[in-house]
DNA sequence: AATATTTCGTATGTATACTAACAATAATGG
DNA sequence: CCATTATTGTTAGTATACATACGAAATATT
C-alpha cells in the first residue's frame, strides 16, 4: 500500500508569505491612503520631491532623482508634472551646461508646512494598526534590507 | 535679545523615516534582485499570477484579479503579456459568458516547481539582512498594515 | 593638447497600478 | 416577469519605474 500523500506536492511555498508579495500590498495600502488626501492634488512622489527640494533648496535634476530614489527617467517625468503644475522652477545651470537647477516656486514653499502636517496625518493612517514600538521596528527592519 | 533659533523650522517631518518613503525604497530593492534572477523572464505581478493559478487550478480574470491583489485593469494586461508568452490558456466560460477562464499551459505547469525554487531565493536574498526572528517581524508587521 | 570616460538630461519602450467609463451578461427584488 | 443592480471584462488616460540608447558637456587620463 502506498500512502500517495508522500509524494504530493509539499508546498512550501506560500506565496502570501513572501517579502515581495508583503511588500506590494503594504505599498498598495499606504498609496490607497495617500490619495485619499484629497487635499493633496499629489503623488507620493511628487509629495517627496518637494519635501526634499524644500530640505536642499535648489538642486541638479539628475541629483533630485538620487535625493528621492528616481532614476534619471523617472524624476523627469515628475518634474515635468510639478512644472506644468507651476510647483516647481526650472532653469539652465550656467557654471554646468549639461544641468537643469530645479527649485522650489514660491507658491509651493508656502505649502510645505501644510504638506508636512499632511504627510504625517498619512503616516499615522498608515501605521494605525501598529503600536509605536511595532511604528519604530517596521521603520528600522525595512531600512535594513533597502 | 531675541534668540531667532526659537522660530526656525522645526523639521519633525523627515523624509526618510516615513512609512511610505521606507516601503517604496525595499521595494525598489526587492523588485532589483527579482529581475537579477536572469533565468525568470518574469516580473514578480507575472511570477505571482502563475503561482497563484499553479493554487487554485482553473479560474475566471477578474478573481484571479483579486487573489493576487490586482484591479480589473492591471490583471488584463498581466494575463494579456502571459498569454503572449504561452504561459496561460484563456477560454470563454460556457456557463457565464461574462467569464474568461484562466489557467496554466503545460509548459507553465512544469515550470512550477522551478518558479518556487527561484522564488524562495529570492525571498532569502533580499532577507539576508535580518535574522529568521526578524524576517518574521517583518512579514508579520507588514500584514498588519495591509 | 588630444583622447577616453563619466555625467546629465532626453527619448523610447515595456510593465505595473490606478481611475473612469462602457457594454454585455447575470443575479435579484418587487 | 421585468426593472434595477451587480459583476465581468475592456478601453483610455495618467503616473511611477525600469532598461536602453543617445548627444552634449564636463572630467580624467595619457
Amino acid at each position: 500500500m502506498t500512502d500517495t500523500t508522500k509524494v504530493m506536492k509539499s508546498n512550501n511555498y506560500i506565496l502570501d508569505e513572501q517579502i515581495g508579495f508583503a511588500l506590494r500590498l503594504a505599498s498598495q495600502r499606504h498609496t490607497a491612503i495617500f490619495q485619499n488626501q484629497t487635499m493633496l492634488d499629489l503623488t507620493p512622489t511628487q509629495f517627496s520631491t518637494l519635501i526634499r527640494l524644500a530640505e536642499v533648496g535648489s538642486c541638479s535634476q539628475n541629483k533630485l532623482g538620487r535625493l528621492t530614489a528616481m532614476d534619471a527617467a523617472t524624476i523627469k517625468g515628475v518634474i515635468d508634472r510639478l512644472h506644468k503644475k507651476k510647483l516647481v522652477i526650472v532653469t539652465p545651470d550656467e557654471s554646468d551646461k549639461r544641468r537643469m537647477l530645479v527649485s522650489l516656486d514660491d507658491h509651493a514653499k508656502a505649502m510645505i508646512d501644510d504638506l508636512e502636517k499632511v504627510g504625517t496625518k498619512i503616516s499615522a493612517e498608515t501605521l494605525k494598526p501598529l503600536s509605536s514600538k511595532q511604528r519604530s521596528q517596521l521603520l528600522k527592519l525595512l531600512q535594513m534590507i533597502s
